[in-house]
DNA sequence: CTGAAAGCGCTAACAA
DNA sequence: TTGTTAGCGCTTTCAG
């Protein structure tokens, strides 16, 4: 059905090997000026596009490289997906998305079928339900180049880019200490995240540094990351029953700070006169919120750029790389108060 | 560095030849049970995976879509691509997405590559800088299966799913004009988009079917579509230097229904109060915003899984289509006042 | 039921 | 400088 144009076809046409052919379109100099204008000339007008699954097979790479993220739509993730974009497409790689929607079977599944569909390399962003990362680990050991970004797993030895998720959790917390809120909750996805992790420590450390402590009861987990509504909201109602309740809220995630502000505001509950809310987010239509969202924006162009820069290093690396380095990018904090 | 395990290793290892493993893996019934067994215990023992690009080289497809859009980094495109994968996958295929960002350039490169990585069709919503569309012209009479979704080229033949752009617009319009406003000016993307041609064809329908008149100052185009936002706030400059200045817009865009109102934000006029506005749009956080925007919302999901199962039809399809359709799904209208 | 051989499109030794 | 040949991994006639 579609047509062909082959390698072969010019070299019968022109009464040539096909070898000769292959020559003159590679442009090596063993071969005649001559021939090599007759078979450009003749490749440019049947319009002959080389087969690049046949040199896939030759070459035995298929210059694609997969992306594991945990949804498209959303800021974050396809503000990197633009930044992995910009490279891999300057050095000739396809990019091959796939979503987990959070799940960590959907993981397992797509890291498969990219795997079985011969990706080059990998740039993967954990799920939020992910604990056994050893679909990963297993390739990863066979020598398939990998690199992690935003939620990495730190038992696997390669390239990492991450934000300052610490510090931007800091900033956050301390800007609500410094507001005047005492009695500040963190909300976060499932704690086994790394960007959890450094963000709760992050919340934390702030507290402490300002001589609050930290109340076990004000941090609450939603294991979908933001993704169930459902889920937020009962967190949220779970804070507020308790009987010292909190005045302020720190929230680690895209998803998780826009629900948590549906919550807020479906429950009627005024923000930030009732409740303040500071929260990681790179939605580019925050100035338009209401209640506003002070957030912490995260370099998300620029760590897809560079974990694709590393990737791209990494496969066309001449001889296995045992050094890895992880990247770490500083978070923007803007303050909004409404 | 990444190891094989072919078919030739299982024979090897097995003291068979490469096309009874290969039966056996496929599982054709000119083979013995027993044969079968051990060749397929033995496959899994080693982790035996085949090489999809051995088998595309040799069925000429690839199982491997084109997905076309401007902006992953939109509500629409990013629901859209939700609705895509999700029957792509089901079906085995590979979605490769590119972005034009608005760009006829980076569309005709972009559909050269895929076209180049023989994906084995595409999915098209065009530019909205696309005028010529003799790129994707030539390939469709090549016989590349395409799918056109919202934006779409009617010169080109083939199956089309589209929003009820028409009727939503006019629902838009009508809503305002039944809130009152009679100076409804009309703010959309280049004019030759198809989208642009239904959604002014709706607004002005909505007018003079509730007696009032399309005045041509009103209608502003965005050739960028609201990717600037300088773009966008010097046409509504424009139309609130008019003499007789409009007391609504309607938008007919995602990006430039919230570009509009930031622009409003920024010069601190009051909406609704002194300009009322309704515009398409996918976000999904509509809600918080404030000003609130009355919004037309598309089935991007629907419409991404339609243009999908239609394209897959054709790609699979064993005689040349000749009938093709154009699917036609309404939006629906929320209506919001703040 | 199994094996040998050809071929998908391309490149790269090796010959000539 | 050009042609011949083999081979990347797999399926599929065609013989046995």
């Amino acid at each position: 059905m579609f047509e062909p144009v082959t390698i072969k076809d010019i070299a019968k046409a022109l009464g040539l090997s096909t070898s000769t052919v292959s020559r003159a379109l590679r442009d090596t100099h063993e071969i005649s000026p001559a021939t090599k204008k007759m078979v450009l000339d003749y490749a440019k007008e049947i319009g002959y596009q080389p087969n690049p699954i046949a040199l896939s097979l030759k070459e035995r790479r298929s210059k694609s490289i997969g992306v594991v993220v945990s949804e498209v739509a959303n800021s974050y993730f396809s503000q990197a997906i633009n930044g992995i974009e910009s490279i891999a497409y300057d050095r000739g790689y396809h990019v091959i998305i796939s979503q987990t929607h959070e799940s960590y079977d959907r993981e397992v599944v797509n890291v498969q079928h990219l795997a079985s569909r011969s990706v080059d390399g990998l740039l993967v962003s954990l799920s939020s339900q992910t604990n056994d990362i050893s679909h990963l680990k297993q390739l990863h050991d066979k020598g398939l180049p990998m690199v992690f970004f935003d939620r990495v797993a730190e038992e696997i030895n390669t390239h990492k880019v991450i934000a300052n998720n610490e510090k931007g959790a800091y900033e956050a917390t301390a800007h609500l200490i410094r507001s005047g809120y005492k009695r500040i909750a963190h909300l976060t996805s499932s704690s086994q995240l790394s960007i959890s992790i450094e963000r709760l420590s992050g919340y934390e450390a702030a507290l402490n540094d300002h001589g609050l402590t930290v109340n076990a009861d004000y941090i609450k987990h939603c294991p979908h990351g933001g993704m169930i509504y459902e889920e937020t909201e009962s967190k949220i109602k779970e804070l507020l029953a308790l009987d010292e309740k909190p005045d302020a809220i720190f929230v680690a995630g895209d998803r998780l700070s826009t629900g948590c502000l549906s919550v807020f505001k479906n429950l009627s509950i005024s923000v930030p006169g009732d409740m303040a809310i500071a929260g990681f987010s790179n939605s580019d239509v925050l100035d338009l919120f209401n209640p506003s969202l002070t957030s912490v924006r995260q370099p998300a162009f620029e760590i897809g750029k560079l974990a694709t820069q590393m990737l791209i290093q990494l496969i066309e690396a001449k001889y296995p790389v045992e050094e890895f380095e992880k990247k770490v990018l500083d978070t923007e904090l803007f303050v909004r108060n409404a």
